[in-house]
DNA sequence: TTGCTCCTCACGTCACGTGAGGTGGC
DNA sequence: TTGCTCCTCACGTCACGTGAGGTGGC
């Protein structure tokens, strides 16, 4: 190895060695991170040692996760800025514990063979809900809590019953006595899972954005997603509820 | 509950509704993602459910880390895009991987207080080093691959002697003798690190962009970021070095 | 009349990528 | 002469953010 031999790199080259694009290096010296080498008589640029060992810099922060402003600033500061470090650390273990929640919701998507929108708890059962079943429960997902989602995907994913499919087929125009049968059997099953899950008595309580917007929004999906007849039935089924509390309490 | 009042929503509450922003929404009905609705008399738009729910669903894909682009995709497709979200899950698993190596870097570089762009292997004696040094080794980790950049970093971190001072300290002009003096010291460490690591006998086959390369950068290194006298005494550390491994090698 | 919300351009952000059109050495 | 490299604009990408300027209901 000789020492004497003076050498420049044209921009592929200082590229290269720092394992980077000629753009890349452009875009350093636009925002003024890099310093411009001289110039040879055609105008090509003549990088040196100075700039390898900056670029270098500049990729090792970047690569970090480092913004250029934020290279920026460390360039310019005598101490090492640990603050700085420090919060970039907390970033990543952020940006790490995001990665590994979504890595856990889509095993659960992957196992069940489920389309990508799908909530973790509804990923057991989402081959069983129909296109209405799954626009309700997309719903019921931007209405409640996580812990109230994984409440309400136990609920849907326990065995199919006839009562079930009933509903899911109720014709549009289905006559009284259809939708009251239905409407009787349905409100019987909502109150075994009240008496699992006594928040559901009062489900509007649980929801995020506050009370009054849930029931609007929850109204609002029913009407809209569901069919006359089907809107009648659940009508029923909360009737059949109320009477059942009113009676019991005092003043109703 | 009531499910007969129709609700229609402003851009705000439906953004609101699914956890985002007014401007977000826009930016779906520009690229096309989600439909326009109605609009008022007055020229407000007027949301339906069948919007929030088609919100709800690019919203939570996006959360899981796809682009819209994907999410067109995915919501065109009819069946589940299981190779989508297997690739979506490989993809996260490398960001994971990155964030979780930049995390174990960082730790190094707080630990001992050092400099941003500072390579883990020299973490531990960053303060010790100047200038010239820091230079140096950013070069250094820019030549070598990283198991090579380990071994460096184990040879820096033996307890400072003399001799380093009396290089680093060494004046551009200082005469032969000292030169020589420094050199002879300087050698005989060199064979004892050799010992050590036998790939430092040929420190350029280790490289990353190829022998020829590695002493280019190495030489031009070296040649700006010491002095004269300093390049120099590592000159003469080579010719020390090279006389004894020329004597014995045959035809020398 | 004032304050608040809604609307539509239009330009900005971040870190580059991608041609477009021209020059210079072998 | 051809092929390859270098150069400088200038516009594109991605997913929105940020005013700018104007309208409408209370």
């Amino acid at each position: 190895m000789r020492f004497t031999e003076r050498v420049v790199w044209s921009t592929r080259e200082l590229a290269e060695l720092a394992g980077t694009t000629v753009k890349a290096v452009r875009h350093y010296h636009e925002v003024g991170l890099l310093a411009e080498p001289e110039r040879a008589a055609n105008g090509y640029k003549r990088y040196r040692t100075s700039h390898l060992v900056r670029l270098l810099r500049i990729r090792r922060l970047s690569d970090l996760g480092l913004s250029l402003a934020e290279i920026e600033r460390m360039a310019g500061a005598a101490e090492p800025d640990l603050e700085a470090l420090r919060a970039l650390d907390a970033e990543l273990a952020a940006t790490i514990a995001r990665a590994e929640r979504a890595r856990a919701d889509l095993a659960v998507l992957l196992e069940h063979r489920a389309p990508g929108d799908t909530l973790p708890p509804f990923g057991p059962v989402a081959e069983r809900l129909d296109g209405r079943g799954r626009d309700f429960v997309t719903v019921l997902g931007g209405v409640f809590d996580e812990a109230a989602v994984a409440d309400l995907g136990l609920l849907v994913a326990a065995p199919d019953t006839a009562d079930d499919t009933d509903f899911d087929q109720l014709p549009a125009d289905a006559d009284e006595a259809a939708v009251e049968s239905l409407a009787q059997r349905l409100a019987a099953r909502v109150r075994r899972d009240h008496e699992r899950l006594p928040w559901l008595r009062d489900p509007a309580a649980a929801a995020r954005g506050g009370r009054r917007r849930a029931e609007e929004v929850m109204a609002t999906a029913v009407a809209e997603i569901f069919n006359p007849a089907q809107v009648r039935a659940l009508v029923r089924v909360q009737e059949l509820l109320a009477d059942e509390s009113g009676d019991s309490a005092p003043g109703a």
